[in-house]
DNA sequence: CTTGACCTTCCAGTAACTGGAAGCACTATC
DNA sequence: GATAGTGCTTCCAGTTACTGGAAGGTCAAG
């Protein structure tokens, strides 16, 4: 099937896929008229990194997972062990959004947003407020 | 003052600081032999901006939030509507994490992650799982 | 006068795409 | 067969916010 077909098939826009070609995490083929020509495994492997993606695994991971997943002989602790890894950086990114969050809210709640040019969110980015 | 001696007040690489520069957020003095004199005002300006940028704040908002910082006519309002709209991309960044988060632990729970190839984590990166 | 630390600019690379231009291929219609 | 419209191709550039490194000028100490 055509590129336009992948794409739909995998919920990832067309640019995305060629993308993915070029740096070799699939390898469709070619029909005679130049166009790729994505078997049912491309779709499966293309579906695969959509999910992966969607989890925020890099595109290094992506591609040990995909090479794990294809694989049959594989150990299922090497996977664990890429997944693991990824969802302590997902809490260490959590947590320091969630401080980020604390700081700037109580930053917010205490400027009045109105035409006045007092403002503690200024007055607390600029270090006046410790 | 140098450059190194801004960076260390301001908590900023000196890379960083030429950086800022070079896209206009700052703009210190010359030296007659080149360097670059940073003032207490491109000090104190620095420092804001590493606050801004450890908040999260993009560089073009931190554009926007040193030019409100320098506007003594300044609303309060404006500079609330910018952080109350980081404070809402902040919210959705950590739900985004936090549903990855959740998906992700369950797949890492249900796997084994001995020698054995059966993997949970792939079979639900493949769909299999739904 | 040389050494070492510090400064300068400029170029390239990072992550993962995304947009757009120029040009060939295919399908349908007139 | 000409034409129009859509889809495919490659290639180049831009995005964000730096970061590393090379080549070379400057300064202070001994």
């Amino acid at each position: 099937m055509n590129i336009s077909q992948a794409a739909t098939r995998a919920g990832l826009p067309a640019k995305t896929i060629r993308y993915y070609e070029e740096i070799g995490l699939i390898t469709p083929g070619r029909g005679a008229n130049g166009y790729r020509d994505f078997s049912q495994t491309d779709v499966h492997n293309l579906r695969f990194l959509a999910r992966a993606r969607s989890l925020g695994f890099t595109i290094e991971e992506c591609r040990a997972l995909l090479t794990l997943y294809a694989d049959k002989g594989r150990a299922s602790g090497d996977v664990k062990r890429i997944a693991q890894k990824h969802l302590e950086q997902i809490d260490s990114k959590i947590a320091e959004l969630r401080s980020m969050r604390a700081t700037l809210s109580d930053l917010i709640s205490a400027c009045a947003g109105d035409h006045r040019p007092d403002c503690p969110i200024l007055t607390g980015l600029a270090g006046e407020s410790r």
